[in-house]
DNA sequence: TCTGGGGTCCTAGGACCC
DNA sequence: TCTGGGGTCCTAGGACCC
């Protein structure tokens, strides 16, 4: 009996200590939805967004990436490294759906779904063998009824830890299986490159590089008190743990977010105040209206201003009550975005500016007052906080009646040549 | 030809408190 | 008069994930 091998399962395992694990994640996702609404892109190098001239690359199939292309990949790069490459603008509307019914697919296994993204989820299956059988042939079924009934590729790793099981997906990729014997987890590691870790980047892998680590195996060898010097502590002592095949984690329902957060790219940009209130606004709006809807409000507001380059950073302030009113937050962005802008005298351009909120607190009810902390790093103008938020509780149902243009503080943001659609915008910031 | 948008978690230093 | 050590919060930066 064999650890298992992409397509085919080789192994099936005791129920009672088998691996009850499985970490299910679809194929290329945004690409092969695009193959599947359009037959004729089957079998070819496809990606979603970008395009040769601007735009970067959100998505790509398993035949594009066959040439280097990758996602987050400049259009231009894309089309130098595969000229057969065609660009498609993203079925956005149907990503969520399609995703959607999959996620009720693996739901109809177990009640124990854990979605990490809009196409991945771990389940565990420990209460559903006695049903469906051991999870070898519950993940064999689950990739035939995704196959069959959305139309999509998806893979299934099974594992006795969700560690193992996501390494095992990625193993399986594209369009497989493989179930980790509980008697065959070190063979199945050892030899397994470390970028395969979850937790392991670009950064860390050049890290242990330089130390001779390659592998998990080789990982799981060294010593604890050497990584944590390396990596710092945390991130030293997980990954060690990990590569020790030690992951006592268990699938959970996802918790709430602890951010709520928006970015807009502009190219090369002159910060002038004109600009970046513009810019400010919108992402204001955005957010706070999503703290609205999700009936949050946050303390702590973190600005980040991206210079050339992409050296990027951040000024956030900590209030003493937290606010969800759109003209408080743009603001407040505004004066720590100037804050960033001005303590970088030698840039003449930004590229990037982002809000993000955290500290989130339920507010349900009436915003309070705000506190200002002095010195007052902003005017607090005429409109009271809870004038405020009610004000843009009232905004808030007009739009939900007539649409998200229909009213609004700021004219509707300015959008470059290359710009990432707001449909995709939208599909990220849904709650999963 | 120059790099999207949404998040999570960790670290290090400083302030402050006991 | 000088001093310890632990805990918490805040800020800024960075790695990583999808």
């Amino acid at each position: 009996m064999l650890l298992a091998v992409r397509t085919g399962v080789r192994y099936a395992c005791d129920v009672s200590t088998g691996p009850t694990i499985l970490h299910a994640d679809l194929d290329a996702f945004y690409a092969s939805v695009e193959q599947l609404l359009d037959p004729a892109l089957r079998g070819r190098p496809v990606a979603v967004g970008g395009g040769p001239r601007g735009g970067v690359v959100l998505a790509a199939s398993y035949e594009a990436k066959a040439t280097g292309v990758q996602g987050g990949m400049p259009g231009w790069r894309a089309a130098q490294l595969c000229p057969a490459l065609i660009f498609v603008r993203g079925h956005f509307d149907e990503y969520p759906r399609l995703a959607d019914q999959v996620m009720d697919i693996l739901g109809d296994v177990t009640p124990a779904v854990q979605r990490i993204s809009i196409d991945e989820a771990f389940l565990d299956v420990s209460g559903s063998t006695h049903l469906f059988g051991p999870p070898a042939v519950i993940g064999t079924t689950l990739r035939a009824r995704v196959r069959a009934e959305v139309g999509l590729p998806i893979s299934v790793g099974a594992a006795r830890t969700k560690h193992l099981a996501k390494v095992a997906s990625q193993v399986a990729k594209p369009d497989g299986l493989v179930v980790v014997d509980p008697e065959r987890e070190r063979e199945f590691l050892d030899p397994l490159p470390v970028g395969l870790m979850w937790g392991v980047g670009p950064v860390t892998e050049q890290r242990l590089a330089d130390r001779g680590i390659r592998t998990i195996g080789d990982l799981a060898e060294s010593p604890t008190g050497m990584l944590k010097h390396l990596l710092g502590p945390a991130v030293g002592t997980t990954l060690h743990a990990l590569a020790l095949n030690d992951d006592p984690r268990r699938v959970a329902t996802s918790a709430r977010a602890r951010s709520v957060g928006a970015q807009s790219a502009m190219g090369r940009r002159r910060p002038t105040p004109e600009l970046v209130r513009e810019v400010l606004g919108h992402l204001a709006e955005r957010v706070a209206g999503r703290l609205r809807a999700k009936n949050r409000a946050g303390r702590t507001i973190t600005v980040r201003v991206r210079f050339l380059g992409m050296r990027s950073v951040t000024r956030s302030l900590t209030l003493s009550a937290a606010v969800s009113a759109t003209l408080t937050l743009t603001e407040i962005a505004e004066q720590l975005a100037w804050q960033a802008i001005r303590d970088h005298p030698d840039e003449a351009e930004i590229s990037l500016l982002a809000i993000s909120v955290s500290n989130l607190t339920p507010q349900h009810g009436v915003q309070l007052e705000l506190e200002l902390p002095p010195p007052d790093p902003w005017r607090p103008g005429t409109a009271r906080g809870s004038a405020r938020w009610a004000l843009d509780r009232s905004m808030d149902a007009a739009r939900a009646r007539f649409g998200r243009d229909a009213v609004g503080y700021l004219p509707a943001t300015l959008r470059g040549p290359g710009g990432v659609p707001d449909d995709f915008r939208e599909l990220a910031e849904r709650d999963l």
